[in-house]
RNA sequence: GGGCACGUAGCUCAGUCCGGAUAGAGCGUCGGACUUCUAAUCCGACGGUCGUGGGUUCGAAUCCCACCGUGCCCGCCA
């Protein structure tokens, strides 16, 4: 009801500085603070005093006056505080607030019959998803349900790196070292198995015999040149690693959950010949130049030129990436990356690049986050440092399986079987770590600490989930949630003011789409809860009398709809007890 | 050296895009609340030159400039 209402609120607020002959293009239309009884505000009559000739307070007054509320079906009063103009909720605000978030799919906005193709993690096909990645897949992850949400009909990709020289590495290493050299995987799974020839592979050609790393260095020319060329043979040859390697991290993103609609080779774009394709076309722009016996773009804007084709007449990745891009520019209205702050510079020149091409960019938009390190410094696939994703789940999953367990003694009801404990502990632990990546602007630098990642205390997942699981628990006391229930029962401030935060679900879906933010509907699931337990505490709902008790009941059921798909936003599940 | 990001309470963070009402949480510390729908909860106290210095404005954590600190980038790597 709050978008409405603010719609009403513009119109009106426009309307009534339209009759006073006072310009409309600033409303100043603004949340007031907490201790204010109001929804919305308008500050306008500080800007306007100038031109009235009149004090802010004046003018706010003769702006209140000049709203006629009575037309209005979700505002009750328009009063002023000082300059402010502000404006009350009416009966209908809460009544239809009650009633929407009955609603199962309470806060998903309306159809816009527009597509949205999110990339997210494309981290290179070389061995275990590692902490210090995870971030990708947990806001990628996030920002595509979050935008699934606001209406938006959502595709996942994951765009596979199988072209460049780390993967011909690789594939070199995999088909030159035999497992008898390799320590033991520290997993039983593909990528762990595989990511033991991909370092191998690399400290060989750091560190061994010069001859023999020359040869080395021709073997993987040759599987470049081959992929080039467009080689049967050497793509299976690159496939296997690639596809062995992708498949373990896939199930490890799997446990997050992060899933994918599609995983976009980059060899694609070379063996359909869009590549070649694109790089005529980048051949014959303006800015392009012969340089170095390479062909690149001299881009306006940017200090370095955007290399395209190198001297033995290779594509390099940001080529292919180009094509890729025209690909999803074809298929989709709306294009969204997730990508590391160290892609800033590629991505912006890609987005020259396409623009130069005649795309239109503006559909294109990235979601940029800084690198998760370790107090002692950063993680690396290749040289085996830093904390596997699998581990960090592993650990959260224990940890939130010993807090259930201490606590299966002193509980006062609902008694859990071992499978409680287990789904429990997995929600929680998993809920906890997504939750903790997820509700942190993306561009703050992270340093990853176990006990800080795994606080299961306020301003937590489980402090969100508990009062899913508080809901639950005062709804399966009860047959049926009265639908019929009505809102003058629910005279406590704590019920209305948990109703306004309801109202506002829908409006904070809408805005964290807008920005891809979906930490802003983690922070807001953090006040949902807040409010709630409030409510909790003053307002007993299975004893109340009977009209009370309906309206609570509806209003529990309506928390429940609203934290439920908040959390469901971001990825993080909802326990119905724990 | 140049570009981009970040700097808010002892610690971890909201708020910054779009300037407005006494700058909000959590953790930690201290003190309270379970015969009452789950105490992974709640209530209270303590705690702040919003990196620094200028500027714009009736009004700046928020916009502009300079500086300081930290991170990232500036490959015919990805």
């Amino acid at each position: 009801m709050f978008l409405q209402m603010r719609a009403e609120v513009e119109d009106a607020l426009e309307a009534a500085l339209d009759t006073l002959d006072l310009p409309t293009e600033d409303l100043g239309i603004e949340e007031p603070p907490e201790d204010v009884d109001a929804v919305l505000a308008s500050s306008a009559a500080f800007r306007l005093a100038g031109e009235v000739g009149a004090p802010p307070p004046k003018v706010a007054a003769d702006v209140a006056d000049a709203i006629d509320v009575d037309s209005l079906t979700y505002v009750s009063a328009a009063t002023t505080q000082g300059p402010y103009v502000n404006f009350l909720p009416s009966d209908a605000y809460f009544a239809e607030t009650l009633d929407a978030a009955t609603d199962d799919d309470f806060g998903r906005l309306p159809d816009r019959e527009t597509s949205v193709v999110v990339e997210h993690t494309s981290a290179n096909p070389t061995g275990p998803v590692h902490v210090g990645r995870a971030r990708n897949p947990i806001i990628g992850d996030a920002v595509a349900r979050v935008l699934d949400y606001a209406g938006y009909d959502v595709d996942r990709h994951y765009y596979v790196n199988d072209a460049g020289r780390q993967i011909a590495v690789f594939t070199w290493a995999y088909e030159t070292f035999d497992e008898s050299d390799l320590p033991e995987p520290e997993r039983d799974s593909p990528e762990y198995e595989m990511v033991r020839y991909y370092r191998k592979g690399n400290s060989f050609l750091e560190d061994g015999d010069a001859d023999e790393v020359e040869t080395a260095e021709a073997e993987i020319q040759a599987i470049l040149q081959g992929l080039e060329e467009g080689d049967e043979e050497t793509y299976e040859r690159v496939a296997e690693v690639v596809d062995t390697v992708l498949g373990g991290m896939q199930a490890t993103l799997g446990r997050l959950p992060a899933e994918f609609d599609e995983f976009v080779k980059e060899t694609r774009f070379m063996r359909d010949g869009s590549t070649d394709e694109l790089v005529d076309r980048l051949q014959g722009l303006d800015c392009a130049v012969y340089e170095d016996d390479a062909w690149q773009l001299d881009l306006p804007d940017f200090e370095k030129n955007l290399v395209f084709l190198r001297s033995d007449g290779t594509s390099l990745y940001t080529t292919r990436d180009l094509a890729h891009h025209e690909w999803k520019f074809d298929n989709y209205d709306r294009a969204v990356t997730v990508l590391g702050e160290d892609h800033k510079l590629q991505a912006d020149q890609l987005s020259a690049a396409l623009d130069l091409l005649g795309n239109d960019t503006d559909q294109l938009r990235q979601v940029f986050y800084s690198w998760v390190n370790l107090p002692e410094g950063g993680m690396s696939t290749r040289e085996g440092t830093g904390i596997d994703l699998d581990d960090l789940l592993d650990e959260a999953i224990a940890r939130a399986r010993e807090e259930v367990e201490s606590r299966l003694d002193d509980r006062s009801r609902g008694e859990l079987d071992d499978e409680d404990v287990e789904r429990i502990a997995h929600q929680v632990g998993i809920g906890a770590v997504r939750y903790d990546i997820v509700s942190k602007q993306p561009t703050k630098g992270i340093t990853f600490e176990w006990d800080r990642a795994l606080d299961f205390e306020a301003q937590s997942a489980p402090y969100v989930q508990y009062i899913h699981a508080r809901c639950c628990g005062i709804l399966d006391e009860v047959e049926t949630v009265p639908s019929d229930a009505d809102f003058d029962a629910l005279t406590e401030p704590e019920a209305r003011d948990l109703l306004r935060v309801i109202a506002q679900f829908p409006a904070v879906i809408e805005e964290a789409a807008e920005d891809l933010q979906p930490h802003s509907v983690a922070t807001y699931t953090r006040t949902l809860a807040e409010t709630f337990n409030a409510f909790y505490r003053e307002c007993p709902v299975l004893d109340a009398d009977p009209e009370t008790r309906a309206a609570r009941l509806a209003l529990v059921a309506g928390t429940r709809h609203t934290v439920a798909n908040a959390l469901d936003a971001i990825g993080v599940e909802a326990p119905t007890s724990m």
